[in-house]
RNA sequence: GGGCGAAUAGCUCAGCGGAAGAGCGUCGCCCUUACAAGGCGGUGGUCGCAGGUUCGAACCCUGCUUCGCCUACCA
């Protein structure tokens, strides 16, 4: 067959990505088959959000998965990758709300429950597929005719299951307690949805006149909520206060009497003046206070934010901040403000929104998390589910010991209604999983409960959800629990924990046997990449590229300050070029050593365009040469012993290399070390593959031009095994690149020349593996041997500033008589590589005015330069190299001459510290010759 | 306040008990017909500081310093 194709000198994935995405998807190559006798394997895609677009962090993570997926598929495991979209709850409720009011300035109360829903599906239907053709451009495997959405009917019905079964079980409950509310979003958020930080505040102390004399001073850096205040509260092991315990203080402002309490709510009694006001309405710890004291709790800050009845009225319809500064001023008028300092002041503000949050006492909906948490803890303790890198396993197992009862409702209309039924004629309270309609007990007609869930339940139930749960499917007894999770570590607690619980619960098994925790990707300067700063890369550009210009009007659409313009116009002047999805994909890879953050560049991803245009270069030379190959009669050459024995030794070589990576690779993903397996094949590819094997092989692959048919038999065995070697190379190693580069290796496979019985696909090929067959430990140190000369002729050349391109004699000495015959039969090659020509001999007398080296302990190379020689220069240089050699036997001598080294030292380090110091001693000797002669000459 | 992590070449990072490594940058030489998005060579490091364990420490232990990231109801 004749195999001569001109491809482009540069890669263009623009072209080839689309092709086999669509090659890929008709075959229906991603799906996998639950009944397949095969090993399962399976990962869950972290939903991302609906509203959503595929950002730098998704490109990280599925790319992790899919080189998993991809990795076992080959290993013909029955791989399996779930794809979905979660309904995101808020985010889609807040863009719905916002649409409204931008179009038709209305509210969702104007709309009605029923229109704002069919909007919201509206805009789903229309929209909510965008980062699902995103993860398609990245070339991800996911199984696509599997994908969910978290409100779908078999979700919903999961859903409703989950809570009405927790119900029954006194694992989900209904209570009045403390949360923690938006009034922006005028929902409750759960505390992992609040950001607390600290902010710059006031410390004020506030002077309450005691009934019958003296007065109590309080400090407080909510001044507005004493309004709601119930109690005033001292340390009950304060002598300063004990004798004004149960007396009354009037309130300033209001009026109200309110009593003098003893409460260990203060943890430390010497805080400011000993004395807290109590506001049990407005304030987590006044709330348990008042629990404990029986105090009245007065709500004086609406579901709005602003100050309510009975809050006195001239505060009322106040906002707090108005609120506080108002009181802060009549308390001044009245008297009664003691003395204000400045103090920083945690506050919680919405996740979400941004508004400050407002602690209230609320009836809401929970799930008993303790019980749950109990058997998630077990499982990890157990080794159940292993958290990869380990350092996560503390911050989880804290979590869940201290774990407390999770809130889930929301007063949202966009998601899963609580399927909890009110009756207001009798008060009966029903859970159901089918609608109701009528009460039980009297008849009288049912309300449904307005809120909805949080998101994260149904997102707690996806890995069995998925599946078919509460169905028991072919597909969950195949794929239940997950091999592998793999997402960021921001999310341990909103997802992954529970998860685990619900896991357990539900299912009676962990979801996932391993947690992969993805590192932070930052920008080059690790600072957290940001629309608002300029410095965001999106994964799109970088597989599309983008015009400076097209990138300055998105920021400019999207709201970016001036200074984020002015970010992206000094690092990316020119835009982004258009790099292909294998680019980033193995930038990430490589990027992707373990540690917590990963600093991303343009350039980082412009390096390994270089590596991915390296491999197409490579490949095209390899198909330039393959003329007349006959792949099937190679391979039964490899097939038997005595036809790998025919191979030459750079091709044992080779092949020992690649079986060396390839069980690298093996290694590195096993353990999930990305950055190693891809640094393993880079390095394979490019140091040896391209930098010696295809050298090596050019002079066999020339056929003379005047040979036409007459090329000697020898000749042509010989051409014919170095094109098989070019070629399964190269197959081999696009095999072990195809997890983490899909598509320059699936363009470049489907080119080459292979035998006919493979498949359609290199990604359902077997992914190659540690094969003792072709280990040759000779072949590899002969190879490393003739690098080293040839390194050592170049090196004396450079030192020279000779023109690499100048063909010199060069005498190489050497006492072995193995390593002699290395070289003489790497003459030419070594002629060629380092443009000059070996004379070798086993040892030679003094060459005045040459350079010379040493390699190792007894190897010399020797240069003749003639009057061209530097004799300083040349003398300095020597004289490093015995001076390092001096340095290396004195730190060997230093530990030999130590008895407890002789004696402790583990096996063979002290043998392999005496045949070291042999080697110095020899090389120096070596040196010192050379420098004799050198000194001959001056 | 508590927890976790990091500190190694100019930059970004591997190495985690027995001779200091890679990529990028930098400086030379080469347009050697696969690739100049390339080839070859060089330069560059008391492995944050101070102690300790060990025959031996970048690596293990202790303390300190400086940076990250989580986490927390100090009014």
């Amino acid at each position: 067959m004749t195999t001569t194709t001109a491809l482009p000198k540069q890669y263009d994935p623009s072209e080839v990505e689309p092709r086999w995405l669509r090659f890929w998807l008709e075959n229906d190559f991603f799906h996998a088959d639950e009944a397949a006798a095969k090993v399962p394997y399976s990962i869950t895609l972290p939903p991302p959000n609906v509203t959503g677009s595929l950002h730098i962090g998704h490109a990280l993570g599925s790319t992790m998965q899919d080189v998993l997926i991809r990795w076992r598929r080959m290993q013909d495991h029955n791989a399996m990758w779930m794809p979905g979209i979660d309904h995101a709850s808020i985010a889609v409720h807040v863009l719905i709300e916002r649409q409204l009011k931008r179009t038709e300035s209305k509210t969702r109360q104007d709309l009605g429950r029923d229109e704002f829903m069919r909007r919201a599906w509206e805009w789903k239907d229309k929209s909510g597929s965008r980062i699902s053709e995103q993860e398609k451009l990245m070339g991800f495997s996911l199984d696509w005719p599997r994908e969910r959405f978290t409100m779908d009917d078999k979700s919903n019905r999961a859903v409703r299951e989950a809570f009405v079964k927790l119900y029954e079980e006194g694992l989900i409950f209904r209570a009045k307690r403390m949360i923690n509310w938006d009034p922006a979003s005028e929902t409750v958020v759960s505390d992992l949805e609040v950001d607390t930080a600290d902010e710059p505040g006031k410390l004020w102390e506030i002077v309450y006149p005691i009934v019958g004399g003296g007065t109590i001073t309080v400090a407080t850096t909510r001044p507005e909520t004493m309004l709601g205040d119930t109690a005033v509260a001292v340390h009950p092991d304060d002598p300063r206060w004990a004798a004004v315990v149960g007396k009354q203080v009037e309130l300033p402002l209001t009026g109200r009497l309110i009593p003098i309490i003893a409460d260990g709510i203060l943890a430390k009694a010497e805080f400011g003046t000993g004395a807290v006001k109590v506001t049990p309405a407005h304030d987590p710890n006044d709330y348990e206070c008042g629990l404990r004291n029986h105090l009245d709790s007065l709500q004086v800050i609406d579901l709005k934010g602003r100050m309510c009845a009975p809050a006195p009225a001239k505060y009322v319809g106040m906002t707090v901040d108005k609120a506080r500064a108002a009181v802060v001023e009549d308390l001044e008028a009245a008297g009664a403000l003691g003395a204000v300092k400045d103090y920083k002041v945690p506050r919680g503000r919405s996740q979400r929104s941004g508004a400050v949050i407002e602690p209230m006492a609320m009836d809401q909906w929970w799930v008993k998390a303790a019980p749950l948490a109990a058997r998630a803890v077990e499982a990890v303790d157990g080794g159940k589910t292993r958290f990869v890198p380990e350092s996560h396993t503390k911050t989880f197992m804290n979590w869940m010991t201290n774990i407390r009862d999770w809130c889930i409702s929301r007063q949202l209309w966009w998601g899963h209604r609580i399927p909890a039924w009110y009756c207001d004629a009798c008060g009966t309270v029903e859970v159901s999983r089918t609608d109701l309609t009528a009460c039980r007990t009297c008849s009288k007609p049912l309300r449904q409960d307005d809120d909805i869930l949080d998101t994260w339940f149904s997102s707690a139930l996806w890995p069995f959800s998925t599946l078919g749960w509460p169905e028991q499917t072919r597909a969950l007894k195949t794929f239940y629990p997950n091999n592998v999770l793999v997402t960021g570590p921001d999310i341990i607690f909103f997802w992954v924990a529970r998860m685990m619980m619900f896991g357990l619960h539900f299912m009676g098994k962990v979801p996932f046997k391993v947690v992969y925790l993805t590192a932070i990707v930052t920008d080059e300067n690790g600072d957290k990449m940001s629309k608002m700063k300029g410095n965001v890369i999106d994964p799109l550009d970088i597989i599309h590229g983008a015009t400076i210009d097209k990138l300055l009007d998105r920021a400019t659409a999207e709201g970016a300050p001036d200074a984020a313009i002015k970010t992206i116009k000094k690092n990316l002047p020119k835009g982004i070029e258009a790099m292909g999805a294998d680019a980033l994909r193995f930038t990430l890879a490589r990027l992707n050593t373990g540690s917590a953050r990963i600093r991303l560049s343009v350039e980082r991803v412009d390096e390994n365009k270089k590596f991915i245009n390296k491999l197409w270069n490579a490949s095209r030379f390899a198909l330039m040469n393959l003329d007349g190959f006959d792949p099937e009669r190679f391979e039964a050459q490899l097939a038997t012993p005595a036809g790998r024995a025919a191979l030459g030794v750079s091709e044992r070589w080779i092949l020992s290399r690649l079986q060396a990576a390839a069980a690298d690779v093996d290694t590195a993903l096993e353990a999930f070390r990305f950055s190693d397996a891809a640094n393993t094949i880079y390095h394979f590819l490019w140091d040896s593959f391209c930098d010696w094997y295809i050298e090596l092989a050019k002079p066999s692959l020339q056929v003379p031009a005047d040979a036409g048919e007459a090329v000697e038999p020898a000749r042509a065995a010989r051409r014919h095994v170095v094109q098989g070697v070019l070629a399964y190379v190269l197959e081999t190693t696009m095999r072990l690149l195809h997890p983490f580069a899909p598509y320059v290796t699936e363009e470049i496979w489907q080119k080459l020349p292979k035998p006919p019985q493979l498949p359609g696909s290199l990604m359902i090929t077997k992914f190659p593996y540690r094969d003792a067959t072709f280990v040759d430990p000779a072949a590899e140190a002969e190879l490393q041997f003739v690098q080293d000369v040839v390194g050592a002729a170049r090196m004396l050349k450079a030192t020279y500033n000779l023109p690499s391109s100048q063909l010199v004699d060069i005498e190489v000495r050497v006492p072995n008589d193995g390593k002699r015959a290395t070289l003489e039969r790497f003459a030419d090659a070594i002629e060629k590589l380092a443009r000059s020509r070996p004379k070798i001999v086993a040892s030679g007398a003094a060459v005045p005015g040459a350079a010379t080296t040493v390699l190792g302990s007894d190897v010399e190379l020797v240069l003749p330069l003639g009057g061209l020689i530097d004799v300083p220069k040349e003398t300095a240089r020597i004289q490093k190299d015995v001076a390092k050699c001096d340095k290396e036997i004195a730190a060997i001598d230093k530990r030999l001459e130590n008895p407890e080294f002789i004696a402790n030292a583990k096996d063979g380090v002290v043998d392999e510290n005496r045949a070291r110091r042999a080697d110095e001693v020899a090389r120096k000797a070596a040196l010192q010759d050379a420098l004799r002669t050198l000194g001959a000459v001056s």
